[in-house]
RNA sequence: CGGGGCGUAGCGCAGUCUGGUAGCGCAUCUGCUUUGGGAGCAGAGGGUCGUGGGUUCAAAUCCCUCCGCCCCGACCA
């Protein structure tokens, strides 16, 4: 039986001023975690009880499907230069060299490795699908750890990787995962939203992130409270109302006007008393293509034009252009491509450059032309705008698209704002805008590490085939942050039952009373011989200490044994609501467990 | 890496501007009283003031170096 008066649960009465967000907080304050470093934390008694259980759900669920490994943390380099990521991650990876002087990292992720297995063995279109997974822990040299647990540079994570003949199965492999993603979330108690989200610059043909709204997390989401549809910011678009345009003036021309000071959208907008969404906006980017290292192109010029009211969502315009670093252009560079100064660039008379390969990826530019013009697709087909002139203090107006200017790309390359209409066909709804922590992301990976590391099987013709592989990761603490976050109040926190380090804390309120001592030892031992985790408080301090702790501390039943207990009665708090109830003692047992049950059953019910 | 802030007892902080005995609350230890919402009284322990250097009769305090941590921006579980 653990008792709390042997155990080591280090609780704080404040929290340290450095923690900013809920669950960091409370972490430390209830004993869960002490800080070691930046981005590195010990667990203590608590915290790992309860990623111990977290873990347990993820392997039980994931043993439905797939199958465990574990492989190691330090790794050669030879498996990353052969995909092309020991140069392409750059920074984000620990590297070390061993007492020879041989390059190695610490596991960022497994696609290598698990492929490097995959390639040495697989030999036949019988032996798949294979799904493999393992709970490990990952190293990342962040650029920025923070919140505590949220973000951090050593953390255990659950990755797996499929391997299938053909699309169809690598479907069934990634639909696999989606499916026991929502079990384990569930289980472990998360409100949680899957959401389409951006599948990066390597490619990769679908992707969706499992997401918890807390104020917390770093993420941007848009869903529609009407249909089903939600979206990482990234990737999120909408349907765009109607709009008036501008009369034209004068003989509907591009007509250049003299707006003096009228640097920003807004001077711009009210000027011509037209609305920003009238307006072009400018943003003048330099792009880098490829990595450091090899196939390394130099900066890029970039034009993106979209309307004022618009903002240039990066993520998009990173995949657009297959580019790996976006900068603004600095003032030299305005000049030189633009002639102009920032506050007055504009489309009209600009040079595109043009693609050599339309809709291929990665895109290629053609020689000629001076600059990537990239359109939003809302400035499609729109007329009367208004839009810098390339000179200061001055504008055009009567600009259409299409016809006054030309462009080297036409997409979607803008931030859906909050309002906007569902993009769902038949859908009303109008997108709202949450902010949200990532739990979990699905990936179709397609033949990228497959191909790069060589791997190849028979088919039933005899034929190679490259097999075609999703990856699919968990962030284990991020469940416990996560559950932190949206189940808090000013004193402390309350896990669900699946999660919890314990299920019920037994206080006995007065230690030094005997009769209460073993009333509450009794009633322990029998929770714990009905197969629940038990807690002891059996602390000699006062009942007010106790019952502080034990709303700090994330259990979620609490049984007081006090004043009450002669008359054979116990109180039974609930964590959660923060009500009581008293309870016959000798049923207290069945209580609990009837309590615990239902809330099971409600999860898994999610 | 760019920008902002911080580093003094386990935790939260004051003291730094204006150099001169290192302090407060909580926590800890001992004793007595108390015992259903972070007890009271009495006593005690605990500090290379992040590091290194400089200025000075004298540095937590002024100057320089380095280190660490937190927050805001580009990455991801």
């Amino acid at each position: 039986m653990h008792r709390w008066s042997k155990l080591f649960i280090p609780t704080l009465r404040e929290a340290p001023a450095d923690a900013e967000v809920a669950s960091h907080k409370f972490l430390l304050r209830a004993g869960y975690i002490r800080q070691l470093g930046a981005g590195l934390y010990n667990y203590l008694f608590l915290a790992t009880r309860s990623l111990n259980k977290i873990m347990a759900i993820v392997r039980e669920e994931m043993d439905t499907i797939g199958q465990e490994f574990y492989l190691p943390g330090l790794l050669p380099k030879e498996p990353w230069e052969e995909s092309g990521r020991w140069g392409a991650i750059g920074e984000n990876m620990f590297r070390l060299k061993d007492r020879r002087g041989a390059d190695l990292c610490l596991g960022f992720t497994h696609e290598e490795i698990m492929t490097g297995i995959a390639r040495g063995e697989l030999r036949s279109y019988k032996q798949l699908p294979q799904i493999w997974y393992q709970i490990q822990t990952k190293f990342r040299d962040e650029p920025r750890p923070k919140s505590g647990l949220l973000r951090v540079r050593q953390f255990i994570m659950k990755d797996s990787y499929s391997f299938d003949l053909d699309e169809a199965g690598l479907d069934r492999s990634f639909n696999q995962h989606d499916k026991v993603y929502r079990a384990i979330f569930s289980r472990c108690g998360l409100r949680f939203v899957a959401v389409e989200a951006d599948s990066g610059a390597m490619g990769g043909s679908q992707s969706q992130e499992f997401m918890v709204y807390t104020d917390a997390g770093e993420d941007l989401i848009a869903s529609c409270p009407v249909c089903s549809y939600a979206a990482n910011l990234e990737k999120a678009v909408s349907r765009l109302g109607p709009l008036e345009e501008m009369a034209a003036t004068g003989d509907g021309k591009p007509e250049l006007v003299h707006t003096p000071g009228c640097a920003a959208i807004s001077d711009v907008a009210a000027f011509f008393k037209i609305s920003p969404a009238s307006d072009i906006k400018c943003v003048a980017y330099m792009a880098e293509r490829g990595f450091r290292g090899e196939g390394h192109e130099k900066w890029l010029p970039v034009a993106v034009f979209l309307r004022g009211d618009h903002s240039v969502n990066e993520a998009k315009l990173l995949g657009l252009l297959s580019a790996s670093e976006l900068r603004p252009m600095q003032a030299e560079e305005l000049a030189k491509y633009f002639r102009g100064p920032a506050g007055y660039l504009g489309p009209v008379g600009l040079r595109p450059k043009e693609t050599a390969n339309p809709g291929s990826s990665p895109l290629e530019f053609a020689g000629g032309g001076d600059v990537i013009v990239v359109v939003d697709k809302s400035l499609e087909g729109r007329q009367n705008m208004v839009c810098g002139a390339n000179q200061l203090d001055y504008h055009l107006r009567n600009v259409a698209p299409g016809r006054d200017f030309s462009w080297t790309l036409a997409a979607d390359i803008r931030n859906v704002n909050e309002g906007e209409g569902c993009p769902s066909p038949g859908c009303a709804g109008k997108l709202v805008v949450g902010k949200a922590v990532e739990v979990g992301h699905i990936f179709k990976l397609g033949t990228k590490y497959s191909n790069s590391l060589g791997l190849r099987v028979l088919d039933e013709n005899g034929k190679e085939v490259t097999p075609i592989m999703g990856s699919y990761g968990i962030g284990i603490e991020r469940i416990l942050t996560a559950a932190i976050e949206q189940s808090n109040d000013a004193n402390g926190f309350w896990l669900p039952v699946s999660i919890a380090p314990f299920t019920v804390v037994v206080t006995i309120t007065n230690v030094a009373d005997a009769a209460l001592r073993a009333t509450g030892e009794n009633l322990a031992r029998d929770l714990e011989a009905a197969g629940l985790d038990v807690l002891l408080d059996d602390r000699d301090d006062r009942a007010g200490v106790k019952f502080k702790d034990a709303d700090l501390v994330g259990i979620p039943y609490r049984i007081n044994v006090g004043k009450k207990a002669s008359a054979g009665q116990v109180e039974l708090v609930t964590r959660a609501t923060s009500t009581s109830v008293d309870v016959v003692l000798s049923e207290a047992v069945a209580l609990v467990k009837k309590r615990v049950q239902e809330e099971i059953l409600l999860e898994e019910s999610d």
